[in-house]
DNA sequence: TTATAAGTTTAGACAAATCTAAAAATAGTA
DNA sequence: TACTATTTTTAGATTTGTCTAAACTTATAA
């Protein structure tokens, strides 16, 4: 039907995201703080999207993707993502230096050059972010994640992402070993302030309750 | 000082190009053919170029791009060379299918992108159409190179490039195997229609002067 | 050398995406 | 319920890059 423009994209991804994972209703005041800009501008969008049938909007009472526009969205995450699998990977990046680059990447129009570059790859699952990558047709792997501060002591757990992705966090943890893939184990949470010691390979140390709600985690299962 | 926008800097590239590399002056119709648009837009942006000082330009006296502008012209072009070489090397795209994918790709803005792309790729002289890729100084080999319509029977040549570089012409070659690096010899000149009779390894094929003219060669020496 | 053709610039308009300021609708609360 | 605060939309501009049509400049050639 209709290609987006960059802007309608970009529009389109901050929708889904905000709506966590196309569900929910989404207000124009924080589609405008996520894409800082004004409501006003968002406004203005809003009715070019519901003409183009990405979205559902009635005036004043929010917006709700539809189908097709969460079509488009995942179709840019999935670039977004391959994209900055490819910057770590193959071109050696941290993870904290990815995501702008992965922003401009992503508007990037080939299919054909995603398809080639998701098999360069190997057919990853999972951005450097521990974030799902979904599949030609829109699908990925489930969260079935929670955070590390709903961890419990003695227990050992596998880093699977992070719920800030904001360079300070990242670089944060970087610093630490604390990425996607590590085990960590609880050895004491304290009661004061709900800070935890945890050991990570050879090293132990001591996350604040604010780094510790930010890391996702599942369960340690011996295989696999 | 300024950086600038994606239509900048394609008009910039397109101004290089037209110049033959940087030195004549070139007059607005043709800018305007090349760019796929009108006259009246190209004097338009040729205000905003030379505000900017990428260009000098006065009216109805044509334009010559400056040192600045062409710093802003080599950059891109080398982008999308190096893009075209990752294209080709490491996602398998044949020679013809990868200029409208650089195109956009080009225009992505990060250095140390390039930076590293440019050492994933072993720091390459040319693309894959034998076009050379400037360095990050903006040099790079020159054009020793001639047309293949001037090479002499019984004599020896090594294909170095390309003069269209159209997805049709591109195309036929690849079916021949005449590409950068391979051997080709004249085994005789037609005198009725220029046309060539030439050997490719263990082949031999009839070239029309309409093919011979648009290959570049070189001479061929044994070793290197 | 003057008429005509070709090339170039200006004038005025438009679409996309944005903004500020003002008006309108909805939500929260006494 | 009625007043106030918050949120959202509208109105009117602005910027970038584009267009057509008209005016202007330069080149060409009888
Ligand atoms: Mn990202
Ligand atoms: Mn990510
Ligand atoms: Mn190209
Ligand atoms: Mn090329």
């Amino acid at each position: 039907m209709y290609q987006p423009t960059v802007t309608e994209e970009n529009y389109l991804k901050a929708i889904y995201h905000l709506s966590n994972t196309g569900t929910k209703s989404v207000n124009t005041s924080s589609i405008a703080t996520s894409m800082e800009t004004t409501a006003a501008s968002v406004t203005d969008m809003l009715r070019k999207l519901s003409d183009k049938e990405w979205i559902n909007y009635e005036k004043y009472k929010g917006v709700k993707i539809t189908r097709k526009g969460e079509k488009v969205a995942l179709g840019i995450i999935r670039k977004h993502r391959l994209w900055e699998v490819f910057l770590t990977n193959i071109l050696e990046f941290e993870w904290e230096e990815v995501h702008q680059m992965a922003e401009e990447l992503e508007h990037v129009s080939s299919e054909e050059l995603i398809k080639r570059l998701d098999k360069f790859l190997g057919h990853p699952k999972f951005d450097p972010h521990g974030d799902p990558i979904p599949d030609q047709t829109g699908k990925m792997e489930s969260h079935d994640k929670f955070n590390l501060s709903a961890g419990e002591p003695g227990e050992k757990y596998i880093i699977t992402g992070v719920t800030d992705h904001s360079t300070l966090f990242l670089k944060h943890l970087r610093k630490y070993g604390l990425l996607p893939g590590v085990t960590v184990s609880i050895a004491e949470i304290m009661d004061y302030d709900k800070s935890m010691l945890v050991k990570v390979s050879k090293d132990k140390f001591h996350l604040s309750l604010e780094v510790s709600k930010n890391i996702l985690i599942k369960k340690y299962v011996s295989s696999k």
